[in-house]
DNA sequence: AAGGAGGGTTTTTTT
DNA sequence: AACCCTCCTT
């Protein structure tokens, strides 16, 4: 019998490459996926236990796609299943059972970026660096390239290259200090703490490098270097690494991705063998012909022939319109013609987009046309204010030395605790070292605070004690605890003295339904809730709340997502929106180098090669930001991807102002 | 301590 | 246009 009967030769010979380092280069929709799970199968089936591969990808969305793939392969229920993780849920991991000798306690805390950026506030003030030297965000993107980097807090001055890097420096060190007192860890921390771990203590090493006979990375053109080296680090014994990827779809450079791991893989990896996929099932020939054409035009890739199985007469559209409104409006109609006279389902629809702030337009149109949408990443569920207020609650309830949690509920909603007693409070922390939360007492007790003041302290803490209680004793009834503490805290008139409109209103309202509805579903799918379980689960997945909403709509609605967000998937129909210079590429890039033009031209490529069936690319001729109306030229890709090709070079040497 | 007015800034992309 | 911070008044 046949155990490959879906497969060409060139996946083939990829799944039964087991041994040593496998460098699979595969272009967009050619199988990859596939590949990594009939792989999983067949090292299964040659005798290696499951729980002794590990498969690492780059969403939890991925893993999870592919924890079902494997199980429908593997035949169900397993008892053993291979590992298959992402890069930060693999760390979490290894830190909760290996960090006390880091001098961090094992329940740490996880920072969400919203918790970051506080954190960088409060270092800043703390520095006091000029006015307006350093932004939050600034500060935490350079903190963030050290650490994808590999580089921790005592050596980030060595790599300054200049005065702003040396006060990131400083202010990298006392971040770190403040997230350690916290006993909190932030995203990035996950990797370069294992990293630490794996390089100061051996045993530490030896033990996760046991625990894997076989190690496969999807989507390896956008790891970084600490995800390099924690890699090269559990396959160190044996190299047994398999490595999927396709340097055309590198889109994370900003984030430290390094296309140099998949370029060098070969020469860092003696004795790799090379597959390439080239055979592409999901594009029309058309659609690929652009994407082709597009991508010819960057320098330093691995030449691919990318053949294209399907054939169309119906070829890519470009579509102009005077501004923005009428390309929301234009696009929109036509989806509800497609979804209404010809019973198109609104599921094969998706409309990609560069920046979180294009989709606004096209909502309001949806909404407007009664066609269900979803919006996949954007401002996330768990960015709103109510949401954040509340997950500050439960953060300090599972962490109390979660000070950056603490200092955004201490008076919200207000209750008497103003900015004078906080400073009290901060200044005796400091002085004792000891953690905000931990201090109260005494502060009350000392009569350094005024009784009214004092009264307000007592009553917050004795809240919060109890409910602290209740979350412990009755985990399977934490819905319903949340429920009570929403009840009780009030938070339904702060809502009301936020927003005016009654609409508004009960919008957030509705959040804070969501909120206690997401806890109500990690409660029916843990076997052992805790409450810092679920505030783990839901900072490793973010945003993919949201996809949970799009299965629940059974995918009859029509996607919205930004180009980042939709690699790795594929979509019947796709318009891609706002094909103009300093959007696609965005402005950042332009002012860049020629690097970031490469990668805002691989954006592209990824969008163009979401397309099954249908592509429409669409500009507007003119655009509003901030207020201000601006005329906006043709995206440069619009060219490059019509043009017939007949001399690169030149088209590499075009730069339009 | 709270709330409101006014002013300045902001939007790249995300695990 | 949305948000945040700061300052001012009560």
């Amino acid at each position: 019998m046949d155990r490959l009967p879906k497969l060409n030769s060139a996946q083939r010979e990829a799944v039964l490459t087991l041994c040593g380092p496998l460098l699979v280069l595969a272009g967009a929709g050619t199988g990859k996926t596939r590949v990594i799970t009939y792989r999983m199968a067949e090292l299964i089936h040659r005798g290696t236990p499951p729980q002794r591969i590990l498969s690492v990808t780059f969403t939890n969305k991925a893993a999870r796609e592919m924890q079902e793939r494997a199980a429908r392969l593997l035949g169900g229920q397993r008892q053993n299943k291979p590992f298959i993780a992402t890069f930060h849920s693999l760390c979490v991991r290894i830190l909760r059972q290996e960090i006390t000798v880091l001098g961090y306690p094992p329940n740490f805390a996880i920072y969400d970026r919203g918790d970051q950026e506080s954190a960088a506030r409060k270092v800043l003030r703390d520095i006091r660096i000029g006015e307006g030297a350093f932004r939050p965000g600034d500060l935490l993107q350079r903190i963030s390239r050290w650490k994808m980097a590999g580089i921790g807090p005592a050596h980030a001055a060595d790599f300054s290259e200049c005065d702003l890097d040396s006060l990131a420096a400083v202010a990298y060190r006392r971040y770190q200090v403040s997230l350690r007192a916290a006993a909190a860890v932030d995203f990035d921390d996950l990797l370069l703490l294992t990293l630490q771990l794996f390089r100061e203590f051996p045993q530490v090493l030896s033990r996760h490098q046991r625990r894997f006979d076989s190690v496969q990375i999807d989507e390896y053109q956008d790891t970084n270097a600490a995800q390099f080296e924690l890699v090269e680090a559990l396959v160190r014994e044996h190299h047994n690494l398999c490595v999927v990827g396709d340097d055309d779809q590198s889109i994370y450079g900003w984030r430290g991705a390094d296309v140099a791991h998949i370029l060098n893989f070969q020469s860092y990896f003696l004795g790799t063998k090379v597959v390439r996929l080239e055979d592409n099932y999901r594009c029309t020939d058309k659609i690929l012909d652009v994407a082709n054409r597009l991508i010819k035009h960057n320098r330093g890739r691995h030449e691919k022939q990318l053949r294209a199985h399907k054939t169309t007469s119906d070829g890519v559209r470009f579509l102009e319109f005077p501004d923005e409104v009428a390309e929301a409006e234009n696009v929109v109609r036509e989806i509800n013609e497609l979804v209404r006279k010809r019973d198109t389902p609104q599921g094969d629809i998706t409309i990609l987009f560069r920046t979180n702030e294009q989709p606004r337009l096209f909502e309001t149109e949806l909404r407007r046309a009664q066609l269900n949408y979803v919006l996949l990443g954007g401002q996330s569920f768990f960015d709103r204010r109510e949401i954040r207020d509340m997950l500050a609650y439960l953060k300090v309830l599972a962490h109390p030395s979660d000070e950056v949690s603490l200092l955004r509920i201490i008076n919200t909603p207000v209750r008497g605790i103003g900015t004078t007693t906080v400073q009290k409070l901060l200044h005796r922390a400091v002085k004792e070292h000891r953690s905000l939360w931990a201090v109260i007492p005494q502060a009350i007790s000392e009569a350094e605070i005024s009784t009214k003041s004092a009264a307000a302290l007592n009553a917050f803490r004795e809240l919060l004690e109890r409910y602290r209680r209740a979350f412990d004793r009755t985990p399977k009834k934490m819905a319903e605890t949340l429920r009570a503490l929403i009840a009780e805290i009030d938070y339904h008139a702060e809502i009301q003295k936020q927003y005016k409109e009654p609409q508004q209103q009960l919008l957030h309202w509705e959040m804070l339904d969501e909120l206690v509805e997401s806890l109500e579903r990690y409660l029916e799918r843990s076997a052992s809730p805790s409450l810092s379980d679920y505030l783990e689960e839901s900072a490793l997945n973010g945003r993919e709340e949201e996809a949970d909403k799009y299965d629940q709509l059974e995918h009859d609605a029509v996607r919205l997502m930004t180009l980042h967000s939709a690699k790795g998937l594929e979509f019947h129909r796709v318009y891609m929106v706002g094909l103009e210079e300093s959007l696609l590429p965005h402005q950042r890039s332009i002012d860049g180098n020629e690097a970031a033009i490469a990668e805002e031209r691989r954006l592209a490529y990824v969008g163009i090669t979401r397309a099954k069936d249908h592509l429409t690319l669409t500009r507007a001729a003119s655009r509003k930001k901030w207020g201000k109306r601006r005329a906006s030229l043709p995206s440069r890709f619009l060219f490059e991807m019509r043009s017939d090709c007949a001399s690169d070079d030149k088209a590499n040497d075009v730069q339009p102002d």
